[in-house]
DNA sequence: TTTACATGTAATAATATAAGTTACAGGTTG
DNA sequence: CAACCTGTAACTTATATTATTACATGTAAA
Protein backbone atom coordinates (compact mmCIF):
# COMPACT_ATOMS: atom_id res chain seq x y z
CA UNK A 1 0.00 0.00 0.00
CA UNK A 2 0.98 3.42 -0.51
CA UNK A 3 1.79 6.19 1.89
CA UNK A 4 -0.82 8.79 2.47
CA UNK A 5 -1.73 11.86 -0.44
CA UNK A 6 -1.93 13.39 3.28
CA UNK A 7 1.82 14.10 2.46
CA UNK A 8 1.33 15.23 -1.13
CA UNK A 9 -1.11 17.72 -0.24
CA UNK A 10 0.93 18.98 2.74
CA UNK A 11 3.77 20.08 -0.05
CA UNK A 12 0.87 21.31 -2.15
CA UNK A 13 -0.59 23.06 0.38
CA UNK A 14 2.79 24.71 1.97
CA UNK A 15 3.86 25.28 -1.96
CA UNK A 16 0.36 27.00 -2.59
CA UNK A 17 0.83 30.04 0.05
CA UNK A 18 4.21 30.64 -1.38
CA UNK A 19 3.25 31.28 -4.59
CA UNK A 20 -0.41 32.51 -3.80
CA UNK A 21 1.14 34.05 -1.10
CA UNK A 22 -0.51 38.16 -2.32
CA UNK A 23 -3.79 36.66 -1.77
CA UNK A 24 -5.90 35.13 1.10
CA UNK A 25 -5.53 31.52 1.37
CA UNK A 26 -8.34 30.13 2.67
CA UNK A 27 -8.85 26.44 2.96
CA UNK A 28 -11.82 26.51 0.93
CA UNK A 29 -9.58 28.38 -2.20
CA UNK A 30 -6.91 25.51 -1.39
CA UNK A 31 -9.25 22.84 -1.54
CA UNK A 32 -10.15 23.73 -4.97
CA UNK A 33 -6.35 23.99 -5.93
CA UNK A 34 -5.87 20.86 -4.45
CA UNK A 35 -9.27 18.91 -6.06
CA UNK A 36 -10.80 18.19 -2.31
CA UNK A 37 -13.11 19.22 0.07
CA UNK A 38 -12.20 22.01 2.67
CA UNK A 39 -12.85 19.89 5.54
CA UNK A 40 -9.67 17.98 4.87
CA UNK A 41 -7.60 20.94 3.88
CA UNK A 42 -8.11 22.33 7.13
CA UNK A 43 -7.22 19.34 8.91
CA UNK A 44 -3.83 19.20 7.13
CA UNK A 45 -3.26 22.30 7.52
CA UNK A 46 -4.11 22.12 11.21
CA UNK A 47 -1.09 19.14 11.35
CA UNK A 48 1.82 21.89 9.37
CA UNK A 49 0.36 24.22 12.00
CA UNK A 50 0.63 21.71 15.11
CA UNK A 51 4.72 21.05 13.09
CA UNK A 52 5.38 25.43 13.51
CA UNK A 53 4.95 25.34 9.56
CA UNK A 54 2.23 27.48 8.69
CA UNK A 55 0.19 30.07 10.67
CA UNK A 56 -3.35 29.35 10.69
CA UNK A 57 -6.25 30.56 13.36
CA UNK A 58 -9.80 30.08 14.07
CA UNK A 59 -11.74 32.60 12.95
CA UNK A 60 -8.88 34.39 10.86
CA UNK A 61 -9.56 33.35 6.89
CA UNK A 62 -6.27 32.22 5.54
CA UNK A 63 -3.01 30.49 6.36
CA UNK A 64 0.68 31.66 5.98
CA UNK A 65 4.10 30.43 6.23
CA UNK A 66 5.37 30.02 9.24
CA UNK A 67 9.46 29.57 8.51
CA UNK A 68 11.09 30.66 5.53
CA UNK A 69 10.40 28.41 2.17
CA UNK A 70 14.56 27.26 2.43
CA UNK A 71 14.15 25.79 6.06
CA UNK A 72 10.98 23.71 5.16
CA UNK A 73 12.32 20.29 4.09
CA UNK A 74 9.88 17.12 2.92
CA UNK A 75 11.00 15.35 6.07
CA UNK A 76 9.24 18.16 7.74
CA UNK A 77 6.19 17.53 6.01
CA UNK A 78 5.83 14.23 5.75
CA UNK A 79 6.46 13.86 9.57
CA UNK A 80 3.97 16.59 10.17
CA UNK A 81 1.59 14.74 8.55
CA UNK A 82 1.93 11.82 10.31
CA UNK A 83 1.98 9.61 7.52
CA UNK A 84 4.24 7.21 9.12
CA UNK A 85 4.66 6.45 12.91
CA UNK A 86 7.98 7.26 13.91
CA UNK A 87 10.43 3.85 13.10
CA UNK A 88 7.15 1.55 11.88
CA UNK A 89 7.26 2.14 8.28
CA UNK A 90 7.67 -1.47 7.63
CA UNK A 91 5.14 -3.85 9.63
CA UNK A 92 6.39 -6.11 11.06
CA UNK A 93 4.32 -9.52 12.10
CA UNK A 94 3.40 -9.63 15.39
CA UNK A 95 3.70 -12.63 17.59
CA UNK A 96 6.45 -15.27 15.98
CA UNK A 97 6.34 -18.39 17.54
CA UNK A 98 8.61 -18.01 20.69
CA UNK A 99 9.63 -22.06 20.34
CA UNK A 100 11.49 -21.54 17.13
CA UNK A 101 14.87 -20.04 16.62
CA UNK A 102 13.85 -17.82 13.79
CA UNK A 103 10.07 -16.62 15.64
CA UNK A 104 12.22 -15.74 18.56
CA UNK A 105 15.11 -13.26 17.03
CA UNK A 106 13.22 -12.13 13.49
CA UNK A 107 11.86 -9.27 15.23
CA UNK A 108 14.84 -8.09 17.17
CA UNK A 109 16.57 -8.61 13.60
CA UNK A 110 15.05 -7.14 10.96
CA UNK A 111 13.84 -3.89 13.52
CA UNK A 112 17.26 -2.45 13.18
CA UNK A 113 17.61 -3.33 9.54
CA UNK A 114 14.45 -1.52 8.56
CA UNK A 115 15.45 1.69 10.77
CA UNK A 116 18.22 1.66 8.62
CA UNK A 117 16.23 1.59 5.41
CA UNK A 118 13.38 3.98 6.93
CA UNK A 119 15.88 6.64 7.86
CA UNK A 120 17.68 6.41 4.13
CA UNK A 121 13.72 7.41 3.39
CA UNK A 122 14.08 10.22 5.66
CA UNK A 123 17.37 11.54 4.98
CA UNK A 124 16.25 11.78 0.92
CA UNK A 125 13.47 13.86 2.06
CA UNK A 126 15.49 15.95 4.28
CA UNK A 127 17.75 17.36 1.54
CA UNK A 128 15.03 18.62 -0.30
CA UNK A 129 13.01 21.80 0.78
CA UNK A 130 9.94 23.30 -0.03
CA UNK A 131 12.03 26.06 -1.72
CA UNK A 132 13.13 23.60 -4.49
CA UNK A 133 10.11 22.17 -4.89
CA UNK A 134 8.42 25.58 -6.01
CA UNK A 135 11.61 26.75 -8.05
CA UNK A 136 10.54 23.93 -9.72
CA UNK A 137 7.13 24.64 -10.18
CA UNK A 138 7.69 27.71 -11.74
CA UNK A 139 10.42 26.42 -13.77
CA UNK A 140 7.84 24.02 -15.44
CA UNK A 141 5.26 26.78 -15.66
CA UNK A 142 8.07 28.97 -17.55
CA UNK A 143 8.26 26.23 -19.85
CA UNK A 144 4.67 25.73 -20.87
CA UNK A 145 3.97 28.73 -21.19
CA UNK A 146 6.98 29.57 -23.94
CA UNK B 1 0.06 3.59 7.15
CA UNK B 2 2.80 0.76 7.48
CA UNK B 3 4.26 -0.99 4.60
CA UNK B 4 2.43 -4.79 4.60
CA UNK B 5 3.95 -7.24 6.91
CA UNK B 6 4.29 -9.55 3.64
CA UNK B 7 7.56 -8.07 3.93
CA UNK B 8 9.06 -9.14 6.90
CA UNK B 9 7.10 -12.21 6.35
CA UNK B 10 8.76 -13.15 3.75
CA UNK B 11 12.04 -12.50 5.14
CA UNK B 12 10.93 -14.64 8.24
CA UNK B 13 10.42 -17.39 5.26
CA UNK B 14 13.44 -17.19 3.59
CA UNK B 15 15.52 -17.66 6.90
CA UNK B 16 13.50 -20.27 8.20
CA UNK B 17 14.18 -22.49 5.33
CA UNK B 18 17.90 -22.00 5.35
CA UNK B 19 17.78 -22.50 9.75
CA UNK B 20 15.43 -25.63 9.54
CA UNK B 21 17.45 -26.94 5.54
CA UNK B 22 17.34 -30.06 7.35
CA UNK B 23 13.58 -30.47 7.93
CA UNK B 24 10.61 -30.40 5.17
CA UNK B 25 9.05 -26.75 5.48
CA UNK B 26 5.78 -27.48 4.60
CA UNK B 27 3.20 -24.22 4.84
CA UNK B 28 1.64 -25.55 7.49
CA UNK B 29 5.02 -25.99 9.44
CA UNK B 30 6.16 -22.43 8.58
CA UNK B 31 2.50 -21.07 9.43
CA UNK B 32 3.41 -22.07 12.96
CA UNK B 33 6.75 -20.08 13.03
CA UNK B 34 5.46 -17.40 11.62
CA UNK B 35 2.22 -17.40 13.52
CA UNK B 36 -0.64 -17.05 11.10
CA UNK B 37 -2.32 -20.07 8.69
CA UNK B 38 -0.86 -21.92 6.04
CA UNK B 39 -2.43 -19.99 3.45
CA UNK B 40 -1.23 -17.14 3.86
CA UNK B 41 2.31 -18.46 3.95
CA UNK B 42 1.53 -20.49 0.47
CA UNK B 43 0.31 -16.90 -0.25
CA UNK B 44 3.39 -15.60 -0.07
CA UNK B 45 5.46 -18.64 -1.44
CA UNK B 46 4.22 -18.45 -4.14
CA UNK B 47 5.26 -14.89 -4.61
CA UNK B 48 8.51 -15.74 -3.65
CA UNK B 49 8.34 -18.33 -6.08
CA UNK B 50 7.08 -16.44 -8.95
CA UNK B 51 10.47 -13.86 -8.05
CA UNK B 52 12.55 -17.07 -8.42
CA UNK B 53 13.81 -17.05 -5.08
CA UNK B 54 12.43 -20.39 -3.41
CA UNK B 55 11.37 -23.56 -4.76
CA UNK B 56 7.68 -24.96 -4.56
CA UNK B 57 5.43 -27.11 -6.28
CA UNK B 58 2.49 -28.17 -5.99
CA UNK B 59 1.52 -31.72 -4.44
CA UNK B 60 5.35 -32.53 -3.25
CA UNK B 61 5.36 -31.05 0.48
CA UNK B 62 7.72 -28.37 1.21
CA UNK B 63 9.96 -25.59 0.07
CA UNK B 64 13.36 -25.19 -0.47
CA UNK B 65 15.61 -22.33 -1.44
CA UNK B 66 16.31 -21.44 -5.10
CA UNK B 67 19.44 -19.36 -4.73
CA UNK B 68 22.27 -18.97 -2.55
CA UNK B 69 21.87 -17.16 0.87
CA UNK B 70 23.97 -14.24 -0.18
CA UNK B 71 22.44 -13.70 -3.29
CA UNK B 72 18.91 -13.12 -1.73
CA UNK B 73 18.43 -9.58 -0.35
CA UNK B 74 16.04 -7.91 1.26
CA UNK B 75 15.40 -6.07 -1.89
CA UNK B 76 14.82 -8.92 -3.80
CA UNK B 77 11.84 -9.91 -1.21
CA UNK B 78 10.25 -6.23 -0.78
CA UNK B 79 10.09 -6.69 -4.79
CA UNK B 80 9.20 -10.07 -4.65
CA UNK B 81 6.18 -9.73 -2.19
CA UNK B 82 4.83 -6.88 -4.38
CA UNK B 83 4.58 -4.61 -0.80
CA UNK B 84 4.54 -1.77 -3.42
CA UNK B 85 4.11 -1.22 -7.27
CA UNK B 86 7.17 0.62 -8.47
CA UNK B 87 7.44 3.80 -8.20
CA UNK B 88 4.50 3.97 -6.23
CA UNK B 89 5.35 4.30 -2.33
CA UNK B 90 4.21 7.68 -2.11
CA UNK B 91 0.72 8.14 -3.32
CA UNK B 92 0.10 11.52 -4.90
CA UNK B 93 -3.35 13.25 -4.72
CA UNK B 94 -4.87 12.74 -7.67
CA UNK B 95 -6.65 15.60 -10.26
CA UNK B 96 -5.34 18.69 -9.01
CA UNK B 97 -6.89 21.83 -10.32
CA UNK B 98 -4.97 22.14 -14.09
CA UNK B 99 -6.23 25.99 -13.52
CA UNK B 100 -3.83 27.03 -10.58
CA UNK B 101 -0.31 27.24 -11.27
CA UNK B 102 0.48 24.66 -8.76
CA UNK B 103 -1.73 22.23 -9.00
CA UNK B 104 -1.07 21.77 -13.15
CA UNK B 105 2.65 21.15 -12.10
CA UNK B 106 2.72 19.40 -8.55
CA UNK B 107 2.96 15.79 -9.97
CA UNK B 108 5.46 16.25 -12.37
CA UNK B 109 7.57 18.18 -9.97
CA UNK B 110 7.40 15.66 -6.66
CA UNK B 111 6.85 12.26 -8.69
CA UNK B 112 10.60 12.21 -9.70
CA UNK B 113 11.35 13.69 -5.64
CA UNK B 114 9.45 10.98 -4.36
CA UNK B 115 11.38 8.05 -6.65
CA UNK B 116 14.78 9.55 -5.19
CA UNK B 117 13.32 8.82 -1.60
CA UNK B 118 11.61 5.16 -2.95
CA UNK B 119 15.30 4.53 -4.58
CA UNK B 120 17.52 5.38 -1.57
CA UNK B 121 14.99 2.76 0.68
CA UNK B 122 15.06 0.18 -2.15
CA UNK B 123 19.29 0.98 -1.66
CA UNK B 124 19.58 0.46 2.09
CA UNK B 125 17.64 -3.27 1.51
CA UNK B 126 19.19 -4.02 -1.26
CA UNK B 127 22.76 -4.01 0.69
CA UNK B 128 21.37 -6.70 3.32
CA UNK B 129 21.13 -10.44 2.36
CA UNK B 130 19.30 -13.34 3.82
CA UNK B 131 22.52 -14.58 4.92
CA UNK B 132 23.01 -11.86 7.17
CA UNK B 133 19.60 -12.47 8.66
CA UNK B 134 20.42 -15.81 9.62
CA UNK B 135 23.70 -14.71 10.49
CA UNK B 136 22.38 -12.08 13.34
CA UNK B 137 19.39 -14.89 13.82
CA UNK B 138 21.98 -17.36 14.62
CA UNK B 139 24.08 -14.96 16.66
CA UNK B 140 20.95 -13.58 18.75
CA UNK B 141 20.43 -17.42 19.23
CA UNK B 142 24.13 -18.04 20.62
CA UNK B 143 23.88 -15.04 23.42
CA UNK B 144 20.61 -15.99 24.57
CA UNK B 145 21.77 -19.64 24.85
CA UNK B 146 24.52 -17.86 27.15
C1' DT C 1 -23.79 43.37 19.56
C1' DT C 2 -25.22 41.26 15.77
C1' DT C 3 -24.03 39.51 11.22
C1' DA C 4 -21.05 37.23 8.08
C1' DC C 5 -17.58 34.21 7.45
C1' DA C 6 -13.62 31.32 8.59
C1' DT C 7 -11.38 27.62 11.25
C1' DG C 8 -11.53 23.38 14.38
C1' DT C 9 -13.34 19.12 14.86
C1' DA C 10 -16.48 15.37 15.40
C1' DA C 11 -19.32 11.99 13.13
C1' DT C 12 -20.43 9.29 9.30
C1' DA C 13 -20.08 6.84 5.04
C1' DA C 14 -17.62 5.00 1.11
C1' DT C 15 -13.59 2.83 -0.49
C1' DA C 16 -9.42 0.14 -0.36
C1' DT C 17 -6.22 -3.03 1.48
C1' DA C 18 -4.60 -6.30 4.65
C1' DA C 19 -4.92 -10.40 7.05
C1' DG C 20 -7.47 -14.49 8.82
C1' DT C 21 -10.18 -18.36 7.51
C1' DT C 22 -12.49 -21.91 4.94
C1' DA C 23 -13.02 -24.73 1.11
C1' DC C 24 -11.74 -27.23 -2.66
C1' DA C 25 -9.45 -28.23 -7.16
C1' DG C 26 -5.36 -30.23 -8.77
C1' DG C 27 -0.71 -32.45 -8.35
C1' DT C 28 2.36 -36.14 -6.23
C1' DT C 29 3.70 -40.20 -3.98
C1' DG C 30 3.26 -44.72 -2.20
C1' DC D 1 -6.86 -45.15 -5.00
C1' DA D 2 -5.67 -43.04 -0.63
C1' DA D 3 -3.24 -39.66 1.88
C1' DC D 4 -1.18 -35.43 1.74
C1' DC D 5 0.40 -31.15 -0.06
C1' DT D 6 0.18 -26.84 -2.86
C1' DG D 7 -2.56 -23.29 -5.50
C1' DT D 8 -6.20 -20.40 -5.35
C1' DA D 9 -10.68 -18.48 -4.91
C1' DA D 10 -14.19 -16.70 -1.83
C1' DC D 11 -15.57 -14.70 2.23
C1' DT D 12 -15.04 -12.27 6.62
C1' DT D 13 -13.04 -9.09 9.75
C1' DA D 14 -10.27 -5.22 10.86
C1' DT D 15 -8.16 -0.98 9.86
C1' DA D 16 -6.88 3.35 7.36
C1' DT D 17 -7.92 6.68 4.04
C1' DT D 18 -10.64 9.98 1.89
C1' DA D 19 -14.91 12.45 1.18
C1' DT D 20 -18.68 14.70 3.19
C1' DT D 21 -21.75 16.93 6.40
C1' DA D 22 -22.63 19.47 10.38
C1' DC D 23 -21.84 22.50 13.89
C1' DA D 24 -19.33 24.78 17.73
C1' DT D 25 -16.08 28.38 18.21
C1' DG D 26 -13.40 32.49 16.99
C1' DT D 27 -12.83 37.05 14.50
C1' DA D 28 -13.94 41.34 12.54
C1' DA D 29 -16.80 44.63 10.43
C1' DA D 30 -21.27 46.86 10.06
Amino acid sequence: MSISTRFSVGIHILSLLEVNKEGVNTSEFIAKSVNTNPALIRKITGMLRNAGLVNVRPGIAGATLAKELSDITLLDVYQAVNVVQDKELFGIHEQPNPACTVGRNIQDTIGPIFSVAELALEKALGVVTIEDVVKDILEKEKFNNQ
